[in-house]
DNA sequence: TCTAAAGATTGACAAACGTCACTTCAATCG
DNA sequence: CGATTGAAGTGACGTTTGTCAATCTTTAGA
């Protein structure tokens, strides 16, 4: 796992001489990597971030209706952040009749949390 | 802490009616939600993600010759990602000669990851 | 069956982003 | 000094993002 950088004292190298070594990584932490911004883009805006915060702090499924309001923003907008939050495999939705409830799904944030700590 | 949603049964509106009660919620969420996104929206790149981990993993200071055989990207685009980084408050710099040297601010993700888990 | 409401979709547009080629800056070595 | 090297800055580019107005879809109620 750890990328073992050989940090030799430096000196100027000759013309066209490299610098240093490529240090080759696994290919897996590429997708991980990948994985994860992907999740840290989807909550790099406060909008999304607040109704991550909001959805988590409920615990349960809460209507878009109810979220909608507590933004200064248009009902689209804010539908269309639910659907990036979606899109990332952040939250779920459903619906019962006219309402859509969304939730937030469990296991969504673990990988990037654990990465993180 | 936390937001008191009221999920009350819902019926049909009539018009003009508004579906919920507004919920408010204190401005100081918002100031931190701000400065959460800003972290995350820095790590949402898979290059900047994959630089953070190798500086975190190495623990010292990185020598940008280092990293920059390590992306299929020109030494500007490296730069600039380090710079974003940098701005975000996730990593500092420091200039030794002719190399600049890289290191992760210790507490730089301590909010986000706070928030995260 | 007609109307109205909740929410998603579409189209548009300005702003921000990721990238590179080119240039500039600062520091080392001969 | 003059040449060279590591790294940052600039300008340009195509792409993506955040937003809204307008529209569409589905459902509930009369």
């Amino acid at each position: 796992m750890a990328v073992d950088l050989e940090l030799t004292p430096k000196t100027k190298r000759p013309a066209g001489e490299r610098c240093c070594e490529p240090i080759v990584y696994p290919d897996v932490e590429r997708d991980e990597a990948v994985r994860m911004a992907m999740v840290a883009k989807a909550l790099g805006d406060p909008v999304r971030l607040t109704l991550v915060d909001l959805l988590r702090k409920h615990a349960g499924k809460v209507c878009v209706c109810e979220l909608v309001p507590l933004f200064d923003l248009s009902q689209p907008t804010v539908s269309h952040h639910l659907k990036v939050l979606r899109d990332a495999g952040i939250v779920g939705s459903e619906r019962q009749g006219l309402w859509a409830y969304y939730f937030v799904i469990p296991d969504a944030l673990k990988e990037l949390s654990g990465w993180l700590s």
